[in-house]
DNA sequence: ACACGAGCATC
DNA sequence: GTCGGAT
DNA sequence: ATCCGACGATGCTCGTGT
């Protein structure tokens, strides 16, 4: 099939609204392509050349991209620049830009044109890359240009994401949605979108049921829902299961005999990374075919308590891992088991499974299993939620008892109960508006996409930085805030203001708005309460929580004196162990 | 007719 | 959105 | 400098369930 036809697919995808068309048109495309192909626009939707769980990235951001663009159009990168602001995405200003009318490459040698950008490695890579994707951009047309420069950006902005694809390849075959239960059960299994697209254009579910949980193969993690009290959760799925809820990084385990091979939610491989959970897979298990699950926490080794985010992320690395292990090392706190001596388990309701991992796990210094409570009352959940942010931990997860463990779903199976949830135990912050950003997307008419949002230094009379803020308005209220900014643009970066982020228009400090925020970390980039370790404080997942409060002056800002006090008291909670 | 979840996109 | 790590 | 992936919230639209 020629990459033509299936950019005039998702040109037509890009200008339906419904998702039933959407889905209709994908699914015309299964239908007369070939299952290789069918493979190839598998990955190609996911913004990939391959599934998800090998290491093979474009590596071709924005910036990369930019020079390709003027490379292969023959201009100035500033006009590409300015194409993309205007448009406000990088396919719809390269195919401005772009002037060729050929459009005769199949899907098979774009792909492999692809591919190939992504093998290129080493010295002078980068340019490399440029050059090669240059070099297809030359080779197409505007609006096949449109599309290719997407795809590495996983940006292809169509409404088609993973599972319009699973409805698309059932349309595409039986004219309707009735296989797409057993095509994304396969998926979930697999993790290989375009093995399951190719195996199923070609010879429909036959094969899609043969395939099964794997060790070695990771499966796509369930995921929770979201809720904001116990009494929510027990309306919503009754008595349950409830765990305390870790802000570590979660990981899949596998291990076959000695192999042992980790995954990270998003199926990204990180054997390696972790090699004291790796040996307490192989030492610390009763089984030694198994996948099981569990939350990664980093902990001090002398008094056992868990410490925080930032620290435990700071594993997430490949070299000198040796020395982290010891200095930093890792506890995986498992919460759920998929596979045991090659036998898919995901089908056990919750309290099977969890008798299980409990018979497996023999618990030491680098591996646990999470405690659970089981309770039909929501107030008791309240309670346990209490007593673990007490402890310092995130919140808790409830689990509806005998429920499968639900692949790749996130249904209410799984529901989580996060302190940031509550207001009255997040922190709101009112910072002052000093400038923003233009928009992407759909954001680009309304010429903002976020704001830059700075804190009161009552000791210096300045104000800092403290977190770009791009949610939390309606579509309304952008357009209304851009109308407000607009009002007190500034060339230059007001002098009351210390910042070492540039947004790409200043604004005079007058608007004051309340944001809501998970909790404050250090930060390299932000200037409030940047002292002489050249390290100041920002929001995690900051959002704003209305319109400017017209009551408020930049003076009337959350200060950085009580940015510092509540960092202070974020971190001295007492923090809960990690019992070996 | 309306509410709610699914899916997607923005940051 | 923020951050840390790899290249 | 740039890309990538770890953690996420939020708002909008459509389709479906009640």
């Amino acid at each position: 099939m020629k990459f033509s036809e299936l950019v005039e697919a998702f040109e037509r995808i890009e200008n339906v609204s419904s998702r039933t068309e959407m889905t209709a048109i994908l699914g015309q495309v299964f239908q007369q392509c070939s299952s290789y192909e069918a493979r190839l626009i598998a990955y190609l939707i996911q913004g990939r050349v391959s599934p998800a769980f090998v290491a093979l990235e474009f590596g071709v951001g924005e910036k990369l991209l930019l020079e390709a663009i003027a490379q292969a159009c023959d201009v100035d990168k500033s006009v590409v620049e300015s194409a993309v602001h205007n448009h406000g995405d990088f396919g719809l200003a390269a195919e401005v830009l772009v002037d060729n009318a050929s459009e005769c490459l199949t899907i098979a040698q774009v792909f492999s044109g692809l591919l190939q950008v992504a093998r290129i490695s080493g010295d002078d890579s980068q340019q490399a890359k440029i050059q090669s994707i240059s070099e297809m951009i030359s080779a197409m047309s505007p609006r096949e240009v449109r599309y290719l420069v997407r795809i590495p950006l996983d940006r292809l902005r169509l409404g088609v994401r993973d599972p319009t694809v699973l409805d698309a390849l059932s349309v595409g075959r039986v004219g309707n949605k009735s296989d797409r239960k057993q095509i994304e059960r396969a998926y979930n299994l697999v993790s290989d979108l375009g093995l399951v697209s190719e195996l199923y254009t070609r010879d429909g579910l036959e094969p899609l049921c043969e395939i099964n949980v794997e060790v070695g193969n990771p499966v796509r993690p369930a995921q929770a829902a979201r809720l904001s009290s116990g009494d929510e959760i027990v309306a919503k799925i009754g008595e349950c299961a409830v765990e305390p809820k870790f802000d570590g990084f979660r990981l899949q385990v596998h291990r076959n005999g000695h192999q042992v091979y980790i995954y990270s939610r998003n199926l990204e491989d990180m054997t390696g990374m972790f090699p004291e959970i790796a040996e307490a897979a192989r030492t610390r298990l009763s089984c030694d075919n198994v996948i099981f699950e569990g939350e990664a926490m980093a902990y001090d080794p002398d008094t056992l308590e868990f410490r925080p985010f930032q620290v435990t992320v700071s594993r997430r690395r490949k070299h000198d891992i040796d020395r982290l292990s010891t200095d930093n090392p890792l506890k995986l706190i498992c919460f759920d088991v998929l596979c045991v001596n090659g036998e898919d388990v995901t089908t056990y309701g919750y309290r099977e499974r969890r008798e299980k991992l409990l018979q497996i796990v023999q618990p030491n210094e680098s591996i646990g299993v999470a405690e659970s409570i089981v309770t039909g009352i929501g107030s008791k959940i309240d309670s346990f939620f209490a007593e673990e942010v007490e402890s310092g931990l995130e919140g808790v997860i409830a689990k509806k008892l005998d429920a499968p463990y639900q692949a790749g779903k996130r249904g209410f199976n799984w529901i989580k109960l996060k302190r940031s949830y509550s207001v009255e135990l997040s922190d709101t912050i009112d910072c002052t508006v000093i400038g923003y950003w233009y928009g992407r997307g759909k954001r680009a008419q309304w010429g903002i996409g976020a704001i830059l949002a700075a804190v009161w230094d009552s000791n210096e009379g300045m104000l800092k930085t403290i977190a770009r803020v791009g949610t939390g308005f309606s579509d309304e209220e952008w357009v209304a805030i851009r109308h407000l900014l607009d009002k007190n643009r500034s060339e230059t970066c007001p002098p009351e203001v210390d910042s070492s982020i540039i947004p790409d228009v200043w604004v005079h400090p007058i608007h004051v708005v309340e944001v809501l925020a998970d909790e404050l970390t250090k930060s390299p980039n932000h200037t409030a309460g940047k002292g002489n370790d050249n390290s100041g404080h920002a929001l995690r997942f900051p959002r704003v929580l209305g319109m400017p409060r017209m009551d408020k002056s930049p003076q009337d800002s959350t200060t950085v004196d009580e940015i510092e006090k509540m960092f202070q008291a974020q971190n001295t909670g007492s923090a809960a162990e990690a019992q070996a």
